[in-house]
DNA sequence: ACCTGAACACCGTTCAAGT
DNA sequence: ACCTGAACACCGTTCAAGT
């Protein structure tokens, strides 16, 4: 009875054409989206993955439904090392850590910035989810620094996200400014850290 | 003799029709900008004005030839803005103020951000000329209050243009961070502030 | 069940033909 | 000197027709 019908209701899994090509289009947006971006042309990559327009949106309704199987891991990685650093590091190291890899790693996908601000708000978004998990775990290194007295009190998980976005957006605007990339994260970061109390 | 081609080689001033279409366009232009952004369709503003698309690239030649029009002005009056603060105000004072009139009123134009940065590093960008006059009036804002020792020294004025580029491009991803405009600004020109030593 | 590719409504840019 | 609008090479999205 291998590869029937299922009698129980749940969908069938996809025919092997059909999984061939899934893979096929995945490839092919993995490389143009590294070559072009988030905003690379969806039918540049049909082209190069060999299919139909129509076979693309049967597998993929819209972009950000094609993004999120290549963003989604990123944001699972993400969402991981932080919960590792957050056993491993101090409150302030886990937390300056894990903003420095995030904006690291963000280099290597042009547009990412923006289209994460796009989920943001958009629950029907199908990256909003696994984007959502990672802002959740960078949201706990911050409380924990700011519950160790190391970063100011009125910032939260909601700003710490806009600003560290807002460096990845800036950093790949100009490659002037990415070479200054550690610098403008630290200026922020420094900026975050509880201003010491004046002396005794 | 009115109106009659000059004899001296200089540019001729132009023709009435020319003159009205040119007009037209940059009514169409600002009204396209405000309700889609910097991005704005040229084919749309050109219906808009009423004229061809030849017309439309005759009195413009690209897109930023049409936007240094508009936003020249903006720049211009930025510029001014940043001298007449540094004459009435202190230097921690201006520097803050003109932040907050610069980001506040970048609201008004959608995609601005990212058409300053496209113009940053290119000389034949016709946005060029009067970005840098007003960067460089906000750099003179910086370097005061730098003398003054109100701000860290290892910030420069492309750092502060980034920043508050950034903060500029992060506001108008979402309106639920534009809300936070003010609270973002203040994180970074907070950050930006000299720590104070420890005490004596 | 899945695929193809033409069709549609848009772009930006160029250029021959008109006045 | 200036204008028009068709032409070209691209998009994203949809959908009838095929297997």
């Amino acid at each position: 009875m291998t590869g029937t019908p299922a009698a129980d209701g749940r969908p069938h899994a996809l025919r092997a054409d059909a999984q061939r090509n899934r893979a096929r289009i995945l490839d092919a947006a993995r490389t143009a989206v590294d070559e072009q971006g988030t905003q690379a042309s969806l039918r540049d990559i049909a082209r190069r993955a060999g299919v139909g327009m129509g076979t693309l949106y049967r597998h993929f309704p819209d972009r950000e439904a094609l993004l999120e199987e290549l963003l989604g891991q990123r944001f699972d990685l993400l969402a991981g090392r932080a919960a590792a650093l957050e056993a491993s590091r101090s409150p302030e190291d886990a937390l300056v850590e894990w903003l420095g890899e995030f904006t690291a790693g963000a280099g290597a996908y042009r547009g990412l910035a923006a289209s994460m601000m796009a989920t943001l708000n958009d629950e029907s978004s199908s990256l909003h989810a696994s984007c959502l998990a990672m802002r959740q775990a960078a949201t706990r290194l911050l409380s924990n620094a700011q519950d160790a007295g190391h970063i100011r009190s009125d910032a939260d998980g909601t700003d710490l996200f806009a600003l560290v976005n807002a460096v990845t957006w800036i950093v790949d605007q100009a490659p002037s400014i990415a070479a200054r990339r550690q610098h403008l994260l630290s200026l922020i970061v420094d900026g975050l850290k509880r201003q010491p109390a004046a002396g005794p």
